[in-house]
DNA sequence: AACAATGTTGGAGCA
DNA sequence: TTGCTCCAACATTGT
């Protein structure tokens, strides 16, 4: 079957992995000489937003992705060639993504679909996603070489964190090694826990647990190391026969979430930014360099805010709910600050930071696009307290505060100044005073982000398809009783 | 055609 | 303790 006379280049750039990887299978069978490739260009290393930790599980998913390519004897043979760039035939697949996202849109019409279901319906009339592919085999990689130079290792080898410049200082706890062997690992164990797996509902899982109560695939996920197919697979598996929760909060609605957002950037411009970006609410955020750098490093007075930055920069996961609380406090929440720049830092420190999710997460946070309910904001000292009443996710990531008594950790600058004394952290010289008034500034912002809502209307009225006259604030009066009625209606 | 219902994830105050 | 209201939105689908 397989003509064994090219020699063929296989570029590896998301995907880092064996598994459901159709490119390389490809790669395989029609390669007299394979020469499996990573890039990392020169210009990104010193350029790009990249902290400590992300470098690390990238170079770990580069080792792991060698050791496995070389267990292929795919790098066996040391031969002098001469590579010749005319006749390359580019051979690319679809297999980051459940679908081909443009194959989606064109499902939803051509346009790029604005909520989670009609995404979902789109979705839905495509069939079920493609099936993963197996891992090349030594059979299929008989009579092919992969010559390389007697010095390549020196030359083209994984880089380290030393090639890379990376800080070691900055380097946290090895939480989450990079790789596809940890990734499928990480996956199985959690496959196991079948009841687990059904009952997921990703609302009702904990920001402020001492131990992820997610999975944390999502850095694999989005390097590459964890096929979203297979493990959306896996997961159909594991529901056969039993009763399980369902998208949107289910761990199969997870994918699907990933999958939406990797939709909706694909076919819209600047989704990373606010400016021109179509689906993006145009909000007159202003600049703060001070409390800026008081959330970036944890220092907002608000222990439970703090808390999760410190998680972050450490340990370059959180949370997912701990992400909105933290993303709503920099933006409408409380610091009225561009979600830009909180995009910004969580591509720097998230393993898991993946260009669509974080712009689109950022937006849907910030209420900039797909969420609009703009008055629901997060309590900075109440939201935390539902899952961790006693306030131990605070005293692991903030120390100076630990002795504090539990009524008191949320917000130590209420307590009195002996209880202060005795915990030995003066608020305001040990910890920070808080550097806003949540309170206040809550309902500033809520009206803010009503004039910037009804601004946007006024400037740009036929984006609302029907809005061919005008709604004056009486008639919104109006519809605000009949909604109030029609709810009692539905009730009784 | 017009209108109703629906949607991952808020919170305070009050009965 | 639970359930409702207020804060006052938008995209999409169903009737």
């Amino acid at each position: 079957m397989s003509k064994k006379c090219h020699k063929v280049i296989h570029w590896f750039r998301k995907g880092l992995r064996l598994h459901d990887n159709p490119a390389l299978v490809e790669a395989c069978k029609d390669a007299l000489e394979l020469y499996p490739v990573f890039v990392l260009d020169p210009w990104f290393v010193t350029n790009a937003n990249v902290g400590a930790n992300r470098w690390r599980f990238l170079a770990q998913t580069l080792e792991d992705l060698d050791k496995n390519l070389k267990q292929l004897n795919l790098r066996d043979e040391r031969v002098q060639v001469a590579m010749d760039n005319l006749g390359v035939n580019v051979v690319s697949c679809v297999s980051h993504t459940l679908y081909d996202v443009h194959r989606v849109v064109k499902s939803n019409g051509g346009k790029a679909p604005l909520t989670y279901q009609s995404f979902q319906t789109a979705a839905s009339r495509l069939g079920a996603p493609e099936q993963a592919i197996a891992s090349p085999t030594l059979q299929d990689l008989q009579g092919c070489k992969t010559p390389v130079h007697a010095t390549h290792d020196n030359e083209y080898g994984v880089p380290t964190l030393k090639d890379l410049n990376v800080c070691m200082d900055d380097l946290g706890p090895d939480l989450y090694p990079g790789g596809e062997t940890e990734a499928l690992d990480r996956m199985e164990r959690h496959l196991k826990k079948v009841n687990w797996i059904c009952n997921f509902e990703k609302p009702k899982t904990e920001p402020n647990s001492l131990l992820p109560s997610t999975t944390v695939l999502s850095p694999y996920l989005k390097f590459g190391c964890l096929s979203a197919r297979l493990f959306y697979h896996k997961l159909i598996h594991v529901y056969q026969g039993k009763k399980h929760s369902q998208p949107p909060v289910s761990l199969v609605g997870q994918v699907l979430w990933r999958e939406f957002y990797y939709t909706v950037a694909a076919v819209t411009p600047n989704f990373d930014k606010m400016k021109g970006n179509p689906v993006c609410k145009q909000i007159p955020w202003q600049e703060n360099s001070d409390h800026l750098s008081a959330w970036k490093e944890g220092r907002t007075g608000y222990p439970f805010i703090d808390a999760i930055m410190i998680q972050l920069r450490q340990e370059g996961w959180i949370h997912h709910l701990a992400r909105h609380a933290v993303a709503c406090f920099l933006t409408r929440g409380d610091l009225w600050i561009s979600w830009e720049e909180g995009q910004k830092e969580f591509e720097k420190l998230l393993l898991d930071a993946d260009w669509s999710l974080n712009a689109g997460n950022w937006m849907w946070l910030s209420a900039s696009a797909f969420f609009h309910q703009y008055f629901r904001v997060y309590s900075p000292v109440a939201f935390g307290k539902k899952t961790d009443p006693n306030g131990d996710f605070i005293r692991k990531y903030v120390p100076v505060l630990k002795k504090f008594p539990a009524k008191y950790i949320f917000e130590p600058w209420k307590a009195p100044s002996s209880m202060q004394q005795a915990a030995g952290c003066i608020v305001g010289k040990d910890y920070p005073k808080p550097i806003v008034d949540h309170d206040i500034v809550r309902q500033k912002n809520i009206q803010r982000m009503a004039a910037a809502y009804a601004a946007s209307k006024s400037s740009n009225p036929e984006t609302n398809k029907n809005s061919t006259k005008e709604a004056p604030s009486k008639k919104r009066k109006l519809d605000d009783t009949e909604k109030g009625s029609l709810k009692k209606k539905k009730k009784s």
